[in-house]
DNA sequence: GTCTATAGATAGATAGAC
DNA sequence: GTCTATCTATCTATAGAC
């Protein structure tokens, strides 16, 4: 069980390191021999784990994403009132961005250039509040607008300072204090935002 | 003359050519001999008008994101009233995604990764506009939140369907009419959100 | 200004010893 | 499983003919 061990423990260090650098480099950005250094390992080992660049990138995105996509799918289905389920989801999302503020233009970028990825993402959650959104704009409990629209506004909201944090902090000449209240009362804002928009 | 009309014209090819191929593959996953093929032109080429893949990267880059923070500048030193100037920021906003789709993204990722050339954009409109919102928010005619926020959610709002647009249309199964349609509606649909949200 | 040819560096991937 | 050494391909960039 030794030899099982160590192999378990150099697998999770290349996934670690794999992860941090092809989060801040991007998929053509990123060099195997710079993932190396990071996991303290060598060059040739990663290619004995994953086998090629890509199937490293692969695994770890999917792996990465499905699990947020699952947790999504989860809160879809809990059986609470419209606007508490809306809150849940963007409590999960703004917690989830303060610890990944790099998920979305990750997310983004992958899909654009690594289009076939696409289909090994499990989406149930996002058609799941899709539906939701649409029953309760049949119901007339909001505004009647199809639900992309809506959709679309509360990943928008909740994402977008995430993206634009460096740009926005050289901008406005801003420290890193004041920036992360801006983020931490991000989620308030959000929830009444929603609100005010939906209103029928 | 004739000499320098054909030089323009080649620095054009070249400036057209490398554009596309930036915005498709990004700076690191874009490859200077393709960018040569797309212009119809030599490798070399490109080395003898723009010395390096970064200068002919950063000239692109500068140029095409002044062009449009000095638009916004000019809006935002216009005499109107608040409402109708946040209008006018959104429809040129839609305006410039509708037709550069990829500029959000593009953004995004070459300050993440070429952080020096955030000194060389003007910004001096979205400056212009975060004042125009904290004096609104002073003088009361609007909810007294810190503008970042403000600021953050008429950018996300407005970007968001197009960020969305490759994975969206995957998941829901949707075709380019439809989603044209939804982004069409987005400028409209937009106004009235902020306005919800700014109603104090 | 424009081309061909190639230098020089570095990438991903593999062979083979241990 | 892990290493060193190396292959092969490909990248940016330049030299030099025209």
């Amino acid at each position: 069980m030794v030899n099982k061990e160590i192999a378990l423990d150099t697998e999770e260090k290349i996934w670690k390191a794999a992860t941090k650098v092809f989060e801040r480099d991007g998929y053509a950005g990123a060099r195997m021999q710079v993932i190396a250094d990071e996991a303290g390992i060598n060059k040739a080992l990663l290619h004995y784990y994953f086998r090629s660049k890509e199937k490293l990138f692969g695994k770890i995105f999917i792996e990465k994403y499905n699990k947020f996509f699952s947790t999504l799918a989860i809160l879809a289905d809990q059986d609470m009132e419209f606007f508490e389920k809306i809150d849940t989801v963007i409590d999960s999302y703004m917690e989830m961005l303060l610890e990944n503020p790099e998920m979305p233009s990750m997310l983004i970028n992958t899909i654009t250039h690594h289009p076939e990825l696409i289909d090994k993402l499990n989406m149930e959650g996002a058609q799941k509040i899709r539906g939701v959104l649409q029953s309760e704009a049949e119901k007339g409990n909001i505004i009647a607008v199809e639900s992309l629209q809506i959709l679309t506004s509360v990943v928008g909201l909740c994402i977008m300072p995430f993206l634009a944090k460096p740009i926005a902090m050289h901008i406005f000449k801003l420290d890193m204090e004041f920036y992360q209240e801006v983020l931490n009362k991000r989620g308030p804002f959000v929830k009444k935002a929603i609100r005010a928009i939906l209103k029928p």
